[in-house]
DNA sequence: ATAAAATGTGTAATCGGTTACAGGTTTTAG
DNA sequence: CTAAAACCTGTAACCGATTACACATTTTAT
């Protein structure tokens, strides 16, 4: 390993000097500068980030808090969060948390175990403050003073149930989505405001997880509790599929007899048939502008606008009459 | 921050006999080990992991690398990965690399920068050696030296032949792959090898991608390139799913008309209707072997098999006949 | 011409740990 | 009883960077 001090003694300065001239700080004369630049290139020196870490007690690492990767709706936050940061040279460190307390504390402590300057969480776990940095909340806007990028779930829920009334729902079934997750109770009331003045008749379903394993379960529940309805609005695509699944099953029509809408636009939803109609989220998005926010925050220390909220979509496929 | 050097003071002892108490090395006398662990409750000490690594010239970080956490079979070995390394004490940072040698140097950069002490790589670009450091790759095993964890693709391809076949196909089409994924021309010769025993004409399409991007063009190209076939072997799930919409959009009847294989079983395949048979690709099991194969080689510098083969599955459901 | 300001550079302290080494004490063995 | 072995502990060097500070030299201003 090539360190400040070979290429010092090559370019026969002090590390100081190699240190200023690599970094821009201070005082540094032309020709030293250009001996350093030489032996750099020479011995193919790059800095140490552990060392520099050290020191500065921060480092090039931002922590990213999932519940879940395999949900589909992750990895493209995810990306998202990966584009930028890698843009503008950071690292991500991946967690995933499971809605566990314990492994979401491991995490955090990790983190500050390592200098990590920043952390993004979807989680929905409370928010971990022990370790003092700054901390963005990703789909999720809590608190007052927090910082956050989240869909505006309201609108999203109001441009499913809006869809469904123009669509000519009779009578409904909303899922309600986990209550602990603040975006899912949004959708709920975003939806519930517009079903209130639609003239249809509602049921709203309670179902307490996003998880995908429940998919199925859930839409089996729903047809054997549930029994004169028309049109669903899930909680997710994932559900929305299952709901598809096994309404195909049991011989319903879909759009004819039963339509359904989603919310997220995952790959898939486009690629199944009949195409789900679906509220987009713009995951992407969401972990992009988190990314920048949280490298804003961290650099620059100043944000101007703490909560962000990013605007949900229509796609409109088959699954509505 | 709490250091040793508070710990050192609070049980009045010197820094070295905290370390030592710490990391029981070295001998240590029963009275300090007890004021050591009082103070460090008292004070709610954890090392800095920084300072460590920079005196050890490694950590507990592996860096993953994955060409496109996008596609849905990546999360899932992720998260294999991230199980097995955080029950370990270990944490993984994430590297989209996109089958750009660029962004993978990059990473590979980042990695020895900040000491990581191993990688898993299942991204397609050639090994990048200049980080000497465990590497291991997966659903990969081109070379004879490399540690590897991947599926037995060629039997992935036989099975899915023999389904096909089983299922009485006539005029088969098989998606070749990427040329560059070795795993792609493993299914496609393990495929072929059924086939041609198997007394059913067959074409083999040329794809030069997995990315979901490409898959509906791809499977409009299918139906217009091809005129009569009757059955489909896809590169994968995202790839018959795109095969199966648009055969049911051209009003084919599947599995009547047209029946279709994917490879890789994504959550969703089962979620559709009809749900779709497939070959299952222990995407969990390779991320999480692998990180488990690569902490071995970390630690205890010794495995006794270097290359692994987990053996794919087939999962029947509705797609064939 | 001279004081002040700006520039350039090296030495050494620092970040928070680990560990080689030296010196002292206790235990064990013969 | 005494030498050797085992045990305990602290001082200081080290890992690879950054930066405060001191000192010298050059430039600028008056």
């Amino acid at each position: 390993m090539v360190t400040i001090k070979d290429v010092a003694e090559y370019s026969g300065v002090s590390v100081a000097t190699v240190s200023r001239a690599l970094n821009n700080s201070g005082y540094v004369g032309e020709k030293s500068r250009i001996k350093v630049e030489e032996a750099v290139k020479a011995l193919g020196y790059y800095p140490n980030e552990v060392a520099r870490s050290l020191y500065q007690k921060s480092s090039k690492m931002i922590g990213l808090l999932l519940p879940d990767i395999s949900n589909p709706y992750f990895p493209l936050l995810a990306k998202g969060v990966e584009d930028y940061a890698q843009q503008n040279g950071y690292m991500v460190i991946l967690g995933n948390v499971e809605d566990n307390p314990e492994k979401e504390d491991m995490y955090v402590k990790f983190f500050s175990q390592y200098n990590i300057s920043g952390v993004l969480s979807a989680s929905a776990g409370k928010k971990n403050n022990t370790y003092r940095v700054p901390f963005i909340l990703l789909d999720r806007a809590d608190e007052e003073e927090d910082y956050s990028v989240s869909t505006d779930d309201k609108l999203g829920g109001k441009l499913a149930a809006q869809a469904i009334l123009k669509a000519g729902g009779k009578h409904a079934i909303v899922m309600a989505g986990p209550k602990n997750v603040s975006g899912a109770n949004d959708r709920l009331s975003g939806a519930l405001s517009i079903l209130d003045n639609g003239g249809l008749s509602y049921k709203v379903m309670e179902t307490n997880s996003f998880k995908v394993e429940k998919a199925e379960i859930t839409a089996i529940n729903l047809f054997e509790t549930y029994e004169s309805f028309d049109s669903v609005i899930a909680s997710n695509d994932v559900y929305a599929l299952a709901v598809m699944k096994e309404a195909i099953k049991r011989g319903h029509k879909i759009p004819e007899d039963i339509q359904i809408i989603g919310y997220d636009d995952m790959l898939f939803s486009r690629l199944m048939y009949p195409g789900l109609t679906t509220i987009a989220q713009p995951a992407y998005d969401v972990g992009y502008q988190g990314a920048k926010m949280l490298l804003d925050l961290i650099e620059k220390k100043t944000v101007k606008n703490k909560k962000l909220k990013l605007k949900p979509k229509l796609i409109t496929r088959n699954s509505l009459r």
